[in-house]
DNA sequence: TAGAGCCTGGACAACGTTGTCATATGCGAG
DNA sequence: CTCGCATATGACAACGTTGTCCAGGCTCTA
């Protein structure tokens, strides 16, 4: 049998290699390589006919082997819950905004809030070695990345503190910016106020019902538990916890949604009511102006949280930081009409 | 001198490789790659044996050496316009889930709607050998990809076809979307209608400028120039544009919003006018029905042109797929009121 | 008990690149 | 003219994995 054919066929199509490139051009690897990464140490002729040769040849550079040769990837992974929530945009644009600046790719993927797929996915991105990771989690125990970390993987974790492991965190105050929206609520007079919100697994969502309740405390008014809704993420259950707490014995005046898709709804909801009900939402989210009334926010930077958090993750890599640290980033009110409105009973 | 450091210190943080891990089971290199990869020919002793020193030593396989040897990333790349944008959301997603179910990651950029961030991008991908590339692109001329293709890499344009290469694309029909959309106004009695849209180089813009003419045509209105705004894509030019055509010699009664952002901007102009101004938007977005009134869109599928692309993507890569094929998911006019307006002036 | 056949395990090369080091070439100085 | 040095170039190993192939030990049967 005459040569075997050794290619495995549609591996890369055949691409060519650089040793094909030193072939077609009549030099060695190493020079190509130089030509390649602009090294110095080549004559100008021979730089030229290894360009041609990369051209007609429509040679690329393999970065997996160049990886595999030099240690790191310069690419950093992004764990999110869903790249589809508006909330994550930005964020994630923000990411990799940095990640560019730093001459890396972002590899990104959707957790659906599930803790197992979080933990595949990182661990994915782990096995691809990425140079570091930022991560939204859904989980709560991420022992499963000390051997990760220790072996030199950054990581940052956003929005979410990182479960039974000491890392970097960057997150907004979601209990100071709940007590303000309470309050501000209290402040228009309210007393019968509504908590819809995320599952308790959540630390956003335990932060935010914390200050919900400290704000009620504040002003002395007790709460009852048919005024907190929590864990209810799907329209179908938000709008139901609504309109129970509206239609209760001590029905609600106001409510205060946890997150953006909650505030969503609630505001389909009450577009429906007979009689007005006032409502702060946590996060902004567009358009907010435009309904009638405005919808009262307390707004949270996304991109700021995202970009905070790759810079950090950067500066784990240089090797300027050293310690986890727990950044958190203030929350804005901003009124709109609709966490001003009066009770109405 | 003894025994130099070798190891080029701060690589992956000196991880353990499979060698570490025989060394420590006390077996050969390809029994613990046999372990790892769950192939058979090994006692469950011998097994049990391995996987404790993968444990102990907190080992993980390295995905760019796998990668070198089979030829295969399962990874794909997906360029688009901007991740912030709310109609990317969806898209970028779906593209991710039908990755995800073929066990592929995603890597994905923002081109900024620049060509030459585009090409940077898309080919910095393909040194990384991605197994194939979903791309709404930015640029009108992708002959910078007939080297890839032709080594291999599976590639589909999505919104806006390639430029000057046979690719596979998927896109909304933005002519026919606007038409029908334009037409809903004409039905309506307007005649004067404004078009504001994105830049003539992208492709989608002039489409549903050609539908947007061809109604108006088919109706027998002629247009005037004053009515058309191409190339305006930030809030402060569309504002000015929308401002324009409302005010000028023979001003409009209704405007037809050549894309999302267009159509946020001139709602928000349009609620500071004092007569009722009719709109259509190509795009639908989240809280549309929630205005008053609620806006009346040419809605296209984002997460079903996602998905549609990548089932392609991988197709090509099963090889199921041979030419190149154009495909056009059709649009849905959504009336919500803004459209059914009636001309006043 | 010997031979055949199967199963487990390991040695070795290869993937495409880069770092190290040696060699060849040319040039200036003595 | 020769030596020494700087500069251009290439040979070779290594990165960590997987595919190929072979060896050794076992079981089963004649």
């Amino acid at each position: 049998m005459p040569e075997t054919a050794r290619r495995p066929e549609n591996r890369y199509g055949n691409r060519p290699t650089m040793k094909d490139v030193a072939a077609r051009a009549g030099v060695g690897l190493k020079t190509v390589s130089r030509v390649v990464n602009g090294e110095p140490g080549v004559t100008p002729d021979t730089e030229r006919r290894v360009q041609e040769a990369i051209d007609a040849l429509g040679f690329r550079r393999n970065d997996s082997a160049r990886v595999l040769r030099k240690g790191r990837t310069a690419s950093i992974g992004l764990v999110l819950e869903d790249l589809a929530d508006p909330f994550y945009g930005p964020l994630s644009r923000a990411v990799e905004e940095v990640a560019r600046a730093h001459g890396a790719l972002l590899i990104n993927g959707s957790s659906a809030e599930d803790p197992d797929r979080e933990q595949e996915l990182v661990l994915a991105l782990c096995a691809r070695r990425v140079d570091g990771l930022v991560v939204i989690p859904a989980g709560d125990d991420h022992r499963y990345l000390e051997p990760e970390i220790k072996a030199g993987v950054a990581t940052v974790f956003v929005d979410r503190p990182a479960g039974k492991i000491d890392a970097d965190v960057v997150l907004s105050n979601s209990y100071g910016g709940a007590r303000d929206g309470v309050t501000h609520l209290i402040s228009h007079g309210h007393r019968r106020i509504g908590f819809i919100g995320d599952m308790p697994r959540i630390h956003t969502a335990v932060e935010r019902l914390r200050g919900y309740r400290a704000a009620m405390e504040d002003a002395g008014i007790p709460v009852e538990d048919a005024w907190m809704s929590l864990g209810v993420t799907d329209p179908v259950r938000v709008r139901r916890a609504a309109e129970e707490m509206l239609t209760g014995p001590s029905p609600v005046t106001a409510i205060f949604a946890g997150n953006n898709r909650v505030t969503v709804t609630v505001v389909r909801v009450l577009a429906e009511q007979s009689r007005r009900i006032a409502l702060v939402g946590f996060d902004d989210f567009e358009l907010a102006d435009l309904l009638q009334p405005g919808v009262t926010v307390v707004a949270q930077d996304a991109a700021t949280l995202g970009r905070t958090a790759a810079d950090r993750l950067f500066r784990q890599l240089d090797g300027t930081l050293i310690a986890p640290e727990r950044i958190e980033l203030p929350t804005r009110l901003i009124t709109r009409g609709s966490g001003e409105l009066p009770p109405s009973d």
